[in-house]
RNA sequence: AGGCGCUUAGCUCAGCUGGUUAGAGCGCUACCUUCACACGGUAGAGGUCAGCGGUUCGAGUCCGCUAGCGCCUACCA
C-alpha cells in the first residue's frame, strides 16, 4: 500500500499529477465511440498575444469543471484547445520582432526563414504575404508553448491532440471551403460602397467590431446663401466636410425652413450650388434643424445619399488625410472654382482633426460668406458631447470610404437566426436577450474582408481584361481540392503564373478575411467538415460553447451564422457565458490598465486547486472581483481535504478494510445512518445542478456538508471506529467512513483535481493508467447507497451535532480545552429532538468527553438558537 | 432613449416553485499549543434583506413604482 505522506505540498503534488495525466493520455478523445456517448465543446481559440490573466484562467475553469462532471459521468470527451493566431496584434508584433513587412505584390518565397537576431540598420525587409503569415506561426509557435503549460497547471483537462491554431492549414481550409460553400449558395456578395475605414490600419472593419465612443466635439453654425436671396444657417459637427457637402435638408414639418424646399444653397468657400430638400432623419430640436449632408459624415449620410441618387465627392483618403482634388476643374460643379481651388489647397494633406481646425479659421474670417457679408461662422462653436463610432481596436474615428469588399448576406435572415438562437439553451437564460438584440440592431451585412496581411486570402482571382482593369462581376473560383491556397502565390485553373497582373491574365484577390470569418468556424474546425464526414457527425452540432459575454455579437452570433448557412443547424446546443474578473473599480481587468494579476504566481503560493475554488464559487455570467481572500479558503479546503482524508484512512487500514469493496450493508448504526442520508440528498442535488450547467451549488452544499463530517461526524463516529474488536457498530463506522470519503473526494474532483487524485492514489485507485485515476471514476449516484435503509430518526446527526457544539460553546465559555470533561449535562428539549438524539446520545457522549457525565434529559420548549437548551457544568479536574 | 441584470452582515456571496426566530465564508473579538490538521480548531458579536406601495393568513422571495450601480442596443447632422 501506498505510503500516505504527513504534509500536503501542493507544488510537487500539482506538478506530478500534470505530468502523469499527460503521459497516461487521460484526457484522450476515443474517437470510436458514438456521439450519444460523447460530450463535446467548442472551446474558446485564445488570442496569442501578451500573457494569461486571471481573467482567462478564470472562464476556462468554468468549462473545465463541466467538462470534469462529464467525464466522470462516462461520456467521451472532445475538449480542444485553440489559438487564435490571426489578426493584428500578431502582425504588430512580427513586424517588430523580425523587422519585416509584407508587400502583397511579391510572390511567396519557400526558402526564406524569420530571423530575430537582425539589425537595426538592415532595414525593413519586405516580404510576401504567405512568408509573413508563416513568421506569424513561428512567433506564435513560442507563445503557445507558454500558454499551454499555464492551462496545464490550472488543470484544464484538455486533449492536447485536438490542438488547432486558426492559421494553420488546416484552419485556412476550412475557412476557405466555408467561403466557396457561402459564394456557391449566392451567400456572400461583393460590392463597391462607404464602408466603415479604420484610418490607421487602413482596412474596412464590420458592424460587431465597431464601438461608440462618447467625444467631444462642437457645433459649428454656417451660414449657406440661397439663391433668390436670404440663407439659412445649418449646424455641423464635421465642418471639414463642407467640401463635400452634397445638399441641405430639414424635417419636412419643420415650418422655418418651408420655403426653402426646392431652392438651391450656395457653400461657403467652395461655393458648390446643393439642393434645399426635406428629409424626415433632420431632428428639428438640433442644432438649428437644418444640416448638411456630407459623402460621408455618419451612417444617415450614407442612407441618404444611396436613395437620393446624387453625385459623390470623397474628400476623406484612405489614411485619414484630406485627399488632393483638382477644385479647378470643378468636379463638384463649384461656381467659383478658383476660389475654391484656393480654400481646398489649405486643406489638403491635413488629416481630418487638423482640417477641421484649419477650416473653423478659414470660416471665421470676415467675408467669407458666400457674397462677402461677414464671416461664414455665426459665433464661436458650441461643444457637445457625442457619440462616435470606432474600430474596437482603434485609435481614431471610423470614416466612410467607398471600396470594394465582401459581404455576407445576414440583413435579410435576422429572423432565421433569431430563431436558431431560441433552439439553444443559453445559461444564463438572459443572455439570449443580448443576442437578440444584437441581431435585430444588425444595419449591414458582414464585412468580411480585410485589407490586411495575417489571415486566411479568399480562394479567388479576377480575370483582366486587354486594358488590364479586373472583371469583378466573374471572378475565378479555387477548386475546393486546392484548398487552402494563396491567390497571390498560385495561379487559377487554367492560367500560368506569367499571366499575373497582365492584360488578359488574372489577379489574386488582395484581401484576408475577417478573423471572425475562420474562429466563427471553431466547431467545424474540429469536426473536420465537409472533408471528414464520419467525425463530423461523431462531434457536430456540439453540446457546449463556453465564452464570455463581450463576444455574443461577435463569436457566438458569427458561429450561428456559419452553421445555419452550411448546414441549416445550431452549432451547438448549449452556451455559457463567463462574466469579467473586474478590479475593485468594477472595471474590467485588462492588460491596458496595469491592474492584470498572472495566475502563476497565484497558482505558486495558493496552488491551482485554491484558483479553481475561487473561480468555481462563481456562476457565470456574473463580473466579480478578484479576492485572494477566496483563494485562500479555497487553500484551506484543499489542506482540509487532505488532513482528513490522511485520518481517516489510517483508520480504515487499522482495521483492515476492503477498500476494493464498500460493504455498505455494514452501515447501521443511527448515526452513520442518518449521515449517508444527508450525503444521499447531497449526491442528488449536486448531480442535478451540475445537469443545469450549475457548478457553484454543488460546490458549496459539498462543501458545507464535508466541514460537518469533518467537525463533527469525525469526532462523533472517532471513538467507536477506535474499537478494538470487529463489533457491528464499528463495521459500521468503517464503512460510513468509507463512502463518506470516497463521496467527498468524487463530488471535489472537478473542483481541486490534483488533491483528489492525490488522495485517490493512496487507496482508491483502481488498475493502472487512465482508468486508476479519480477523474475517470463515476460520479456519485444515490444508487450506489440503496442498500442502506433510511433512519428512523433523519435528524440524528444534525441533532447530535448541535449537542455537540454546545457542549463545546459551555468549554469554550469556561476557557476550557474541548478535551476538558463534562460532570453533569443537562439537556431540555421538544419530544422531537429528544426522540432524535436518543439513538445516538452515546456517541455524542463519548465525543463531547462526557462519557462519565450525570445525564439529565428533560422535556422543554425549543430554545431560540439550536434545537436543545443545554446546561453543562465541568469537571473540577482535567482528564488524565 | 429603450432593454437586460444587480442591490441581503464591514467584505465576497447563498437563499429552489412565498411558510416557523434571515445563511455561509472571510474579516473582527475571545479562547484552545487537541493524540488527521497552526496551511489548525472552538465559540461570539454583527443584518429594519436599496426605498416606497400593493397582492397574501404570511414577502428577502410575487407585482408595480423610485433610486443607485453595471452591461447591451440605439443616438452620431
Amino acid at each position: 500500500m501506498k505510503e500516505i505522506p504527513k504534509k500536503y505540498d501542493h507544488r510537487s503534488v500539482e506538478e506530478q499529477w500534470r505530468r502523469q495525466w499527460e503521459e497516461s493520455g487521460l484526457y484522450r478523445w476515443d474517437p470510436e465511440r458514438p456521439r450519444d456517448e460523447s460530450f463535446v465543446v467548442d472551446s474558446p481559440p485564445l488570442t496569442v498575444s501578451g500573457s494569461l490573466h486571471v481573467g482567462h484562467a478564470f472562464s476556462y475553469t468554468h468549462q473545465d469543471l463541466l467538462v470534469r462532471y462529464r467525464r466522470m459521468q462516462g461520456l467521451n470527451i472532445a475538449y480542444p484547445m485553440g489559438w487564435d493566431d490571426n489578426g493584428l496584434p500578431t502582425e504588430r508584433r512580427v513586424q517588430n520582432v523580425f523587422g519585416v513587412r509584407p508587400n502583397p505584390k511579391l510572390p511567396y518565397d519557400p526558402a526564406w526563414r524569420p530571423r530575430r537576431d537582425k539589425k537595426k540598420d538592415e532595414g525593413v525587409e519586405e516580404i510576401s504575404r504567405l512568408n509573413f503569415v508563416e513568421a506569424c506561426s513561428v512567433l506564435t509557435e513560442g507563445d503557445e508553448e507558454a500558454f499551454a503549460e499555464s492551462w496545464r497547471q490550472l488543470g484544464l483537462s484538455v486533449d492536447w491532440a485536438l490542438s488547432y491554431a486558426t492559421i494553420d492549414p488546416h484552419c485556412r481550409r476550412i475557412s476557405q471551403l466555408s467561403f466557396l460553400d457561402l459564394f456557391r449558395k449566392g451567400k456572400v456578395y461583393q460590392s463597391f460602397a462607404p464602408t466603415m475605414w479604420d484610418v490607421d490600419l487602413r482596412t474596412a472593419v464590420a458592424q460587431a467590431e465597431v464601438e461608440d465612443r462618447d467625444r467631444k466635439g462642437a457645433f459649428h453654425d454656417l451660414r449657406f446663401a440661397v439663391d433668390g436671396g436670404g440663407e439659412v444657417v445649418i449646424s455641423t459637427t464635421r465642418p471639414e466636410l463642407l467640401g463635400a457637402c452634397i445638399a441641405v435638408v430639414a424635417h419636412p414639418d419643420d415650418g422655418r425652413y418651408s420655403d426653402f424646399f426646392g431652392k438651391t444653397a450656395v457653400t461657403p468657400l467652395f461655393h458648390s450650388p446643393v439642393p434645399i430638400l426635406p428629409a424626415e432623419h433632420a431632428d428639428p430640436e438640433k442644432g438649428t434643424g437644418i444640416l448638411m449632408v456630407c459623402t460621408f459624415g455618419d451612417v444617415m449620410d450614407v442612407e441618404y445619399w444611396k436613395r437620393s441618387g446624387m453625385a459623390h465627392k470623397q474628400l476623406v483618403g484612405a489614411d485619414g488625410r484630406m485627399m488632393e482634388v483638382d477644385y479647378g476643374s470643378s468636379p463638384f460643379g463649384s461656381r467659383e472654382p478658383e476660389l475654391a481651388r484656393r480654400s481646398w489647397a489649405d486643406l489638403a494633406g491635413l488629416t481630418v482633426v487638423q482640417a477641421r481646425r484649419k477650416i473653423v479659421e478659414m470660416l471665421a474670417a470676415p467675408d467669407s460668406a458666400v457674397g462677402g457679408g461677414g464671416p461664414a461662422m455665426v459665433g464661436e462653436p458650441k461643444p457637445t458631447e457625442h457619440a462616435v463610432k470606432f474600430y474596437e481596436k482603434g485609435d481614431r474615428p471610423l470614416e466612410f470610404l467607398p471600396t470594394r469588399q465582401w459581404f455576407i448576406r445576414i440583413l435579410d435572415a435576422k429572423q432565421e437566426l433569431i430563431a436558431q438562437g431560441r433552439k439553444i439553451a443559453w445559461h444564463p437564460p438572459h443572455m439570449r436577450t443580448r443576442y437578440e438584440h444584437w441581431v435585430e440592431g444588425l444595419n449591414q451585412d458582414w464585412c468580411v474582408s480585410r485589407q490586411r496581411y495575417s489571415g486566411v486570402p479568399f480562394p479567388i482571382w479576377y480575370p483582366l481584361d486587354d486594358q488590364g482593369a479586373p472583371d469583378y462581376e466573374h471572378p475565378l473560383v479555387a477548386a475546393g481540392e486546392s484548398l487552402p491556397l494563396d491567390p497571390l502565390s498560385e495561379p487559377p485553373p487554367g492560367y500560368s503564373e506569367a499571366q499575373r497582373d497582365q492584360p488578359g491574365g488574372f489577379s489574386g484577390d488582395p484581401d484576408v478575411m475577417d478573423t471572425w470569418a475562420t474562429s466563427s468556424l471553431t466547431p467545424q474546425i474540429i469536426s473536420g467538415w465537409p472533408d471528414d464526414p464520419e467525425r463530423h457527425a461523431k462531434l457536430f452540432p456540439m453540446d457546449l460553447r463556453p465564452q464570455s459575454h463581450e463576444i455574443i455579437r461577435t463569436w457566438a452570433f458569427y458561429t450561428i451564422v456559419k452553421a445555419w448557412m452550411h448546414e441549416g443547424q445550431i452549432p451547438w446546443r448549449h452556451v455559457t457565458i463567463s462574466g469579467w474578473v473586474v478590479d475593485p473599480d468594477r472595471k474590467k481587468m485588462s492588460k491596458s490598465k496595469g491592474n492584470v494579476l498572472t495566475p502563476g504566481k497565484i497558482f505558486e503560493e495558493y496552488s491551482a486547486d485554491a484558483y479553481r475554488y475561487w473561480a468555481a464559487r462563481n456562476r457565470f455570467g456574473t463580473d466579480t472581483v478578484f479576492d485572494t481572500q477566496v483563494v485562500k479558503v479555497g487553500k484551506r479546503l484543499s489542506v482540509k481535504l487532505f488532513n482528513a482524508s490522511r485520518f481517516v484512512l489510517m483508520q480504515l487500514d487499522r482495521v483492515g478494510a476492503d477498500y476494493a469493496r464498500v460493504p455498505v450493508e455494514d452501515i447501521a448504526s443511527p448515526l452513520d445512518l442518518s449521515f449517508v442520508s444527508e450525503l444521499r440528498t447531497l449526491v442528488a442535488r449536486a448531480s442535478e445542478a451540475f445537469e443545469s450547467f450549475d457548478y457553484a451549488m454543488p460546490l458549496q452544499s459539498s462543501e458545507e456538508l464535508f466541514w460537518q463530517f469533518c467537525d463533527d461526524f469525525l469526532e462523533l463516529v472517532k471513538v467507536r471506529s477506535y474499537s478494538e474488536e470487529d463489533t457491528p457498530e464499528r463495521r459500521s463506522a468503517t464503512a460510513t467512513l468509507h463512502l463518506g470519503l470516497e463521496t467527498f473526494i468524487r463530488l471535489f474532483a472537478p473542483f481541486l483535481p490534483y488533491v483528489t487524485e492525490e488522495i485517490w492514489s493512496w487507496r482508491f485507485a483502481r488498475g493502472e493508467g487512465p482508468s486508476a485515476s479519480v477523474h475517470r471514476a463515476s460520479w456519485p449516484s444515490v444508487e450506489e447507497t440503496v442498500s442502506v435503509v433510511e433512519p428512523e430518526q433523519r435528524e440524528s446527526f444534525a441533532v447530535a451535532s448541535d449537542l455537540l457544539r454546545q457542549i463545546r460553546g459551555a468549554k469554550t465559555r469556561e476557557k476550557r480545552s474541548l478535551r476538558w470533561p463534562v460532570a453533569a449535562l443537562q439537556v431540555s428539549g421538544p419530544e422531537e429532538a429528544r426522540a432524535a438524539l436518543d439513538p445516538v446520545l452515546d456517541d455524542v457522549l463519548r465525543a463531547g468527553v462526557a462519557e462519565e457525565a450525570t445525564i439529565e434529559i428533560v422535556d422543554g420548549p425549543a430554545p431560540v438558537e439550536g434545537r436543545f437548551a443545554v446546561e453543562a457544568s465541568l469537571a473540577e479536574e482535567p482528564s488524565s
